[in-house]
DNA sequence: CTCATACGCAACCAAAGGTTGCAGGAGGAT
DNA sequence: ATCCTCCTGCAACCTTTGGTTGCGTATGAG
Protein backbone atom coordinates (compact mmCIF):
# COMPACT_ATOMS: atom_id res chain seq x y z
CA UNK A 1 0.00 0.00 0.00
CA UNK A 2 1.38 3.15 -0.97
CA UNK A 3 1.86 5.50 1.91
CA UNK A 4 2.57 8.41 -0.39
CA UNK A 5 1.53 11.68 1.11
CA UNK A 6 -0.36 13.60 -1.37
CA UNK A 7 1.06 16.61 -0.73
CA UNK A 8 1.90 16.28 -4.69
CA UNK A 9 -0.16 18.73 -4.59
CA UNK A 10 0.48 22.32 -6.39
CA UNK A 11 1.22 24.73 -3.32
CA UNK A 12 0.56 27.70 -5.93
CA UNK A 13 -2.56 26.34 -6.81
CA UNK A 14 -3.66 25.72 -3.16
CA UNK A 15 -2.54 28.95 -1.74
CA UNK A 16 -4.64 30.72 -4.33
CA UNK A 17 -7.33 29.07 -3.25
CA UNK A 18 -6.75 29.46 0.83
CA UNK A 19 -7.05 32.83 1.23
CA UNK A 20 -10.72 33.42 1.76
CA UNK A 21 -11.03 36.79 0.12
CA UNK A 22 -9.79 34.68 -3.26
CA UNK A 23 -12.59 32.08 -2.69
CA UNK A 24 -14.99 34.56 -2.50
CA UNK A 25 -13.91 36.48 -5.68
CA UNK A 26 -13.77 33.35 -7.30
CA UNK A 27 -17.43 32.58 -5.42
CA UNK A 28 -18.72 35.86 -7.26
CA UNK A 29 -17.52 35.48 -10.97
CA UNK A 30 -18.62 32.12 -10.90
CA UNK A 31 -21.89 33.52 -9.74
CA UNK A 32 -22.24 36.65 -12.08
CA UNK A 33 -20.12 36.06 -14.62
CA UNK A 34 -17.05 37.97 -15.62
CA UNK A 35 -16.34 41.00 -13.64
CA UNK A 36 -13.37 43.58 -13.05
CA UNK A 37 -11.66 44.96 -9.98
CA UNK A 38 -13.92 47.66 -9.54
CA UNK A 39 -17.20 45.65 -10.20
CA UNK A 40 -16.03 43.14 -7.49
CA UNK A 41 -14.12 45.37 -5.16
CA UNK A 42 -18.07 46.98 -4.43
CA UNK A 43 -19.49 43.18 -3.58
CA UNK A 44 -16.39 42.66 -1.37
CA UNK A 45 -15.30 44.46 1.98
CA UNK A 46 -12.13 45.38 0.33
CA UNK A 47 -10.37 47.99 -1.64
CA UNK A 48 -10.30 47.53 -5.54
CA UNK A 49 -6.31 47.60 -5.47
CA UNK A 50 -6.71 44.70 -2.53
CA UNK A 51 -8.77 43.25 -5.49
CA UNK A 52 -6.67 43.83 -8.10
CA UNK A 53 -3.50 42.18 -6.10
CA UNK A 54 -5.91 39.37 -5.82
CA UNK A 55 -6.53 39.20 -9.95
CA UNK A 56 -2.98 38.93 -10.10
CA UNK A 57 -2.76 36.20 -8.13
CA UNK A 58 -5.22 34.40 -9.50
CA UNK A 59 -4.09 35.09 -12.94
CA UNK A 60 -0.71 34.09 -12.32
CA UNK A 61 -2.23 30.86 -11.00
CA UNK A 62 -3.82 30.40 -14.09
CA UNK A 63 -7.49 30.48 -12.13
CA UNK A 64 -8.75 33.67 -13.77
CA UNK A 65 -7.82 35.31 -17.33
CA UNK A 66 -8.27 39.00 -17.81
CA UNK A 67 -9.52 40.77 -21.15
CA UNK A 68 -8.66 44.57 -21.98
CA UNK A 69 -11.64 46.25 -23.00
CA UNK A 70 -11.40 49.85 -23.42
CA UNK A 71 -11.03 51.70 -20.78
CA UNK A 72 -11.51 48.16 -18.50
CA UNK A 73 -9.81 44.91 -17.86
CA UNK A 74 -12.60 41.87 -16.88
CA UNK A 75 -11.70 38.96 -15.26
CA UNK A 76 -13.64 35.77 -15.92
CA UNK A 77 -12.82 32.17 -14.28
CA UNK A 78 -10.53 29.45 -16.15
CA UNK A 79 -12.92 26.50 -15.79
CA UNK A 80 -10.33 24.03 -16.44
CA UNK A 81 -8.10 25.31 -13.78
CA UNK A 82 -10.70 25.58 -11.15
CA UNK A 83 -11.57 22.20 -11.66
CA UNK A 84 -7.69 21.09 -11.26
CA UNK A 85 -8.01 22.80 -8.10
CA UNK A 86 -11.47 21.16 -6.90
CA UNK A 87 -9.48 18.00 -7.62
CA UNK A 88 -6.65 18.65 -5.17
CA UNK A 89 -8.62 19.84 -2.60
CA UNK A 90 -10.66 16.53 -2.80
CA UNK A 91 -7.54 14.46 -3.00
CA UNK A 92 -6.40 15.63 0.01
CA UNK A 93 -9.62 14.83 1.74
CA UNK A 94 -9.80 11.82 0.65
CA UNK A 95 -6.07 11.25 2.05
CA UNK A 96 -7.32 12.44 5.39
CA UNK A 97 -9.95 10.60 4.97
CA UNK A 98 -8.26 7.37 4.44
CA UNK A 99 -5.92 7.68 7.14
CA UNK A 100 -8.75 8.63 9.84
CA UNK A 101 -10.51 5.28 8.54
CA UNK A 102 -7.20 3.62 9.12
CA UNK A 103 -6.61 4.78 12.83
CA UNK A 104 -10.03 3.81 13.06
CA UNK A 105 -10.12 0.69 11.97
CA UNK A 106 -6.51 0.03 14.10
CA UNK A 107 -8.18 1.38 17.42
CA UNK A 108 -11.36 -0.94 16.26
CA UNK A 109 -9.06 -3.50 16.52
CA UNK A 110 -6.93 -2.83 19.74
CA UNK A 111 -10.49 -2.96 21.50
CA UNK A 112 -11.15 -6.29 19.99
CA UNK A 113 -7.90 -7.43 21.60
CA UNK A 114 -8.88 -6.13 24.82
CA UNK A 115 -12.08 -7.77 24.63
CA UNK A 116 -10.60 -11.23 24.38
CA UNK B 1 -32.70 27.05 -6.08
CA UNK B 2 -30.39 28.38 -3.36
CA UNK B 3 -27.49 30.25 -4.69
CA UNK B 4 -26.26 30.94 -1.43
CA UNK B 5 -22.44 30.70 -1.34
CA UNK B 6 -20.62 28.12 0.51
CA UNK B 7 -18.54 30.75 2.46
CA UNK B 8 -20.53 30.02 5.86
CA UNK B 9 -17.80 27.75 6.18
CA UNK B 10 -15.35 28.51 9.52
CA UNK B 11 -12.48 30.62 8.26
CA UNK B 12 -10.48 29.57 10.96
CA UNK B 13 -11.01 26.11 9.94
CA UNK B 14 -9.80 27.24 6.43
CA UNK B 15 -6.83 29.30 7.08
CA UNK B 16 -5.87 26.38 9.51
CA UNK B 17 -5.54 23.78 6.72
CA UNK B 18 -4.62 26.51 4.03
CA UNK B 19 -0.81 26.65 5.15
CA UNK B 20 1.40 24.34 3.43
CA UNK B 21 3.49 23.27 6.55
CA UNK B 22 0.75 23.03 8.72
CA UNK B 23 -1.20 20.11 6.32
CA UNK B 24 2.31 18.35 6.02
CA UNK B 25 2.24 18.64 9.96
CA UNK B 26 -1.18 16.79 10.00
CA UNK B 27 -0.10 14.41 7.41
CA UNK B 28 3.22 13.55 9.52
CA UNK B 29 0.91 13.19 12.96
CA UNK B 30 -1.72 11.18 10.92
CA UNK B 31 1.07 8.85 9.48
CA UNK B 32 3.12 8.54 12.67
CA UNK B 33 0.91 8.76 15.25
CA UNK B 34 1.46 11.51 18.07
CA UNK B 35 4.59 13.42 17.98
CA UNK B 36 5.91 17.16 19.62
CA UNK B 37 7.44 19.74 18.18
CA UNK B 38 10.83 18.56 18.31
CA UNK B 39 9.86 15.16 16.32
CA UNK B 40 7.85 16.94 13.81
CA UNK B 41 10.45 20.08 13.35
CA UNK B 42 13.09 16.90 12.34
CA UNK B 43 10.66 15.94 9.53
CA UNK B 44 10.35 19.60 8.36
CA UNK B 45 12.64 22.19 6.69
CA UNK B 46 11.42 24.43 9.16
CA UNK B 47 12.47 24.96 12.82
CA UNK B 48 11.01 23.58 16.32
CA UNK B 49 9.66 27.37 16.87
CA UNK B 50 7.88 27.34 13.94
CA UNK B 51 6.32 24.10 14.06
CA UNK B 52 5.69 24.90 17.83
CA UNK B 53 4.11 28.10 16.21
CA UNK B 54 2.12 26.17 13.72
CA UNK B 55 0.79 23.88 16.80
CA UNK B 56 -0.53 26.64 18.57
CA UNK B 57 -2.90 27.41 15.91
CA UNK B 58 -3.92 23.89 14.90
CA UNK B 59 -4.80 23.56 18.72
CA UNK B 60 -6.70 26.83 18.91
CA UNK B 61 -8.25 25.71 15.72
CA UNK B 62 -9.41 22.17 17.73
CA UNK B 63 -7.26 19.98 15.26
CA UNK B 64 -5.17 18.82 16.98
CA UNK B 65 -4.73 18.33 21.12
CA UNK B 66 -1.86 18.44 23.47
CA UNK B 67 -0.90 16.62 26.23
CA UNK B 68 2.19 17.46 28.88
CA UNK B 69 4.13 14.53 29.70
CA UNK B 70 7.24 15.06 31.88
CA UNK B 71 9.07 17.73 29.72
CA UNK B 72 7.81 16.64 26.42
CA UNK B 73 4.30 18.03 25.16
CA UNK B 74 3.16 15.58 22.17
CA UNK B 75 0.15 16.60 19.73
CA UNK B 76 -2.67 14.51 18.66
CA UNK B 77 -4.51 14.75 15.71
CA UNK B 78 -8.34 15.49 17.03
CA UNK B 79 -10.17 12.86 14.41
CA UNK B 80 -13.49 14.97 14.68
CA UNK B 81 -12.33 18.31 14.24
CA UNK B 82 -9.92 17.53 11.07
CA UNK B 83 -13.25 15.34 9.92
CA UNK B 84 -14.98 18.06 10.32
CA UNK B 85 -12.30 20.17 8.04
CA UNK B 86 -12.38 17.44 5.33
CA UNK B 87 -16.24 18.22 4.64
CA UNK B 88 -15.65 21.66 4.73
CA UNK B 89 -13.11 21.33 1.88
CA UNK B 90 -15.22 19.02 -0.04
CA UNK B 91 -18.66 21.92 0.78
CA UNK B 92 -16.64 24.47 -1.17
CA UNK B 93 -15.34 22.09 -4.18
CA UNK B 94 -19.19 20.85 -4.56
CA UNK B 95 -20.08 24.17 -4.58
CA UNK B 96 -17.50 25.23 -7.48
CA UNK B 97 -18.28 22.08 -9.21
CA UNK B 98 -21.85 22.54 -9.05
CA UNK B 99 -21.01 25.79 -10.72
CA UNK B 100 -18.94 24.98 -13.25
CA UNK B 101 -21.73 22.46 -14.06
CA UNK B 102 -24.51 25.09 -14.81
CA UNK B 103 -22.08 27.22 -16.44
CA UNK B 104 -21.53 24.14 -19.31
CA UNK B 105 -25.05 23.46 -18.99
CA UNK B 106 -25.74 26.85 -19.94
CA UNK B 107 -22.97 26.95 -22.95
CA UNK B 108 -24.21 24.16 -24.21
CA UNK B 109 -28.02 25.72 -24.29
CA UNK B 110 -26.47 28.84 -26.30
CA UNK B 111 -24.70 25.95 -28.69
CA UNK B 112 -27.77 24.42 -29.33
CA UNK B 113 -29.59 27.88 -30.11
CA UNK B 114 -27.02 28.56 -32.32
CA UNK B 115 -27.63 25.24 -34.56
CA UNK B 116 -31.06 25.92 -34.84
C1' DC C 1 25.32 16.50 40.96
C1' DT C 2 25.99 17.25 36.33
C1' DC C 3 24.87 17.26 31.71
C1' DA C 4 22.09 16.84 27.84
C1' DT C 5 17.61 17.59 25.98
C1' DA C 6 12.98 19.58 25.24
C1' DC C 7 10.58 23.38 26.11
C1' DG C 8 8.77 28.48 26.25
C1' DC C 9 9.58 33.38 25.62
C1' DA C 10 11.36 37.52 23.20
C1' DA C 11 13.51 40.10 19.48
C1' DC C 12 13.98 40.41 14.95
C1' DC C 13 13.16 39.77 9.64
C1' DA C 14 10.66 39.12 5.17
C1' DA C 15 6.57 38.31 2.69
C1' DA C 16 1.57 38.94 2.09
C1' DG C 17 -2.94 41.23 2.60
C1' DG C 18 -4.61 45.67 3.00
C1' DT C 19 -4.85 50.80 2.86
C1' DT C 20 -4.40 55.72 0.97
C1' DG C 21 -2.85 58.81 -2.56
C1' DC C 22 -1.81 60.03 -7.18
C1' DA C 23 -1.04 60.09 -12.22
C1' DG C 24 -2.79 58.58 -16.66
C1' DG C 25 -5.91 56.76 -20.52
C1' DA C 26 -10.66 55.87 -22.57
C1' DG C 27 -15.51 57.65 -23.29
C1' DG C 28 -19.47 60.52 -23.04
C1' DA C 29 -21.37 65.30 -22.81
C1' DT C 30 -21.15 70.17 -24.13
C1' DA D 1 -11.89 70.05 -29.50
C1' DT D 2 -12.67 70.29 -24.49
C1' DC D 3 -14.09 69.02 -20.21
C1' DC D 4 -15.40 65.82 -16.94
C1' DT D 5 -15.96 61.31 -15.32
C1' DC D 6 -14.70 56.67 -14.55
C1' DC D 7 -11.66 52.77 -14.54
C1' DT D 8 -7.08 51.50 -14.31
C1' DG D 9 -2.07 51.06 -12.77
C1' DC D 10 1.80 52.37 -9.78
C1' DA D 11 4.02 53.65 -5.34
C1' DA D 12 4.40 54.30 -0.33
C1' DC D 13 3.11 52.69 3.83
C1' DC D 14 0.99 49.70 7.78
C1' DT D 15 -0.06 45.17 10.02
C1' DT D 16 -0.23 40.31 10.33
C1' DT D 17 1.95 36.03 9.73
C1' DG D 18 5.46 32.45 8.72
C1' DG D 19 10.12 32.03 9.87
C1' DT D 20 14.64 32.71 12.17
C1' DT D 21 18.19 33.17 16.06
C1' DG D 22 19.19 33.55 20.88
C1' DC D 23 18.38 32.84 25.68
C1' DG D 24 16.57 31.17 30.16
C1' DT D 25 14.54 27.15 32.35
C1' DA D 26 12.91 22.63 33.73
C1' DT D 27 13.18 17.63 33.49
C1' DG D 28 15.22 13.15 32.79
C1' DA D 29 19.66 10.33 32.24
C1' DG D 30 24.41 9.37 33.70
Amino acid sequence: MSLAVAEDVDDELWSAVGDPTRRRMLDLLLASGPGTATSLSDQLPVTRQAVAKHLQVLDHAGLVHGTTAGRERRYQVDEAQLARAVAQLASVGASWEARLQRIKRIAEAIQRDREV
